[in-house]
DNA sequence: CGATTGCTTGAATACTGTCAACTAGTGTGG
DNA sequence: CCACACTAGTTGACAGTATTCAAGCAATCG
């Protein structure tokens, strides 16, 4: 996932320039002019937890931009089978270079806000805007090297490394919200955080469980307190 | 990985223009002038079995194209464990949108000829042409949509699931190239199949084996003869 | 308050990994 | 040209990890 923020998290419950503001923002060369223009081409929509905004299969007509909230892409098989691909955050924009049909589905994981703007419109302010595709190719190198780790981790790490990792990455990003992280908020459910990780819900529970009587984390409930989570995964810190 | 053509493959062992009038190529919408001069920016480069074309951490100045033979890309951790996230084949963009250093290795399967563009050369020519970075969009949104795929794959799938799904998508990849996939031409070793899909070798040839002997396939030096494949993986159709 | 859902734990199973041995093919050097 | 070494591929036996099936608990929701 890791996408850049488009707008300001929280305090973009309304419509205000100021909150591009943000530094490393995305599309942070528009200036205050250019935001304000973007965001009326789109509209703010709330969204019930569980609810779905946009299914694999369907035409992808609009890019998301998550305003508030936790929001969680995955790829469903025909027999129920899901893989998270990734959670969003606010400041995330999601779909932005999708053409013809989405090739996966969000899901709101609690209440969530997000800015949806309809792709021509987008397209067409961007037409103008060679700057606006600079920003949106990095953008997209940067999910493209995250879906790398996230390979990885699938790949060749053992439940309770894919687990730590995921645990510390998690904390990263909300400290770069500037969230309180401690301890950790874990809004996701284990069935989410499974799912993500390739595992069950069964070996995501067993595996925490381990990592507390080893005294790495703390579980505490909807959150996890980090201790001595490092000297576990050792060998991996590339 | 699947890349759209930048150049085509075997018709490019010399620079020539017409090369790129494959349909569905890469910057499809350049015309040969800009080809012609868009090649001229780099330079043919031949790569020897094994030999390494760049090094995840190494700072990413150039971009690459494939024109022949195989290349695999891969993200190694200091233990050795190796993740490989896909095999470039002629017409694969490399490392187009790269910035700072490589996130990934990526190193010749068999010889390999490449067309290598230093990046602010290729930025300087694509910043007076905006139809260039619309397809680079086009090319990153694909591979992220592969990327997708391959994470439900490692995450979702056993070993026979990910094999059998495997196979069938490098032959759709060489029948875009026109190749003959009759048999399968595998050059790829054991170990490489196994690093990209999250296995050991043992599980590999293990499960080929129980998959010729179940009469899906069939085992050659070198390639693979796909027979009853499909009927394998029904609940995969996805 | 009952029922549903999420979380947790246990026991048994199945799958994949590890270790080891063997074969075949390749390449090298005598 | 052959002997040797080395690597890739294959198979077997065993171990270990994760899944499956099952049950219990806690929290939430009508």
């Amino acid at each position: 996932m890791r996408m850049t923020k488009l707008m300001a998290a929280s305090s973009f419950a309304a419509p205000c320039a100021n909150a591009v503001a943000q530094p490393g923002g995305f599309l942070s060369h528009l200036g205050p002019a250019d935001l304000r223009q973007l965001m009326a081409l789109g509209e703010r929509v709330s969204y019930a937890a569980q609810e779905v905004l946009f299914t694999q299969g369907a035409p992808a007509g609009k890019c998301f931009s998550v305003v508030e909230g936790l929001v969680c892409l995955h790829r469903t098989e025909l027999d129920n089978r899901r893989q998270i691909t990734g959670f969003a955050l606010p400041g995330d924009i999601l779909q932005i270079a999708t053409q013809g049909d989405h090739e996966i589905s969000a899901a709101a994981i609690g209440p969530a806000v997000v800015w949806e703007i309809p792709r021509d419109k987008f397209a067409q302010f961007a037409s103008h805007r060679p700057y606006v595709l600079s920003e949106i190719v990095a953008l997209m190198a940067a999910e493209i090297t995250d879906a790398h780790d996230k390979m990885f981790s699938l790949g060749r790490r053992a439940a309770e490394e894919r687990l730590v990792v995921f645990l510390m990455s998690w904390r990263d990003r909300l400290l770069q919200l500037g969230r309180d992280v401690e301890p950790l908020p874990l809004p996701m459910s284990r069935r989410d955080i499974a799912d993500h990780l390739g595992l069950t819900v069964e070996t995501v529970c067993r595996t925490l469980a381990k990592l507390e009587r080893r005294g790495a984390i703390q579980i505490l409930p909807g959150r996890i307190r980090l201790l001595d989570i490092k000297s576990v995964v050792a060998p991996a810190l590339a």
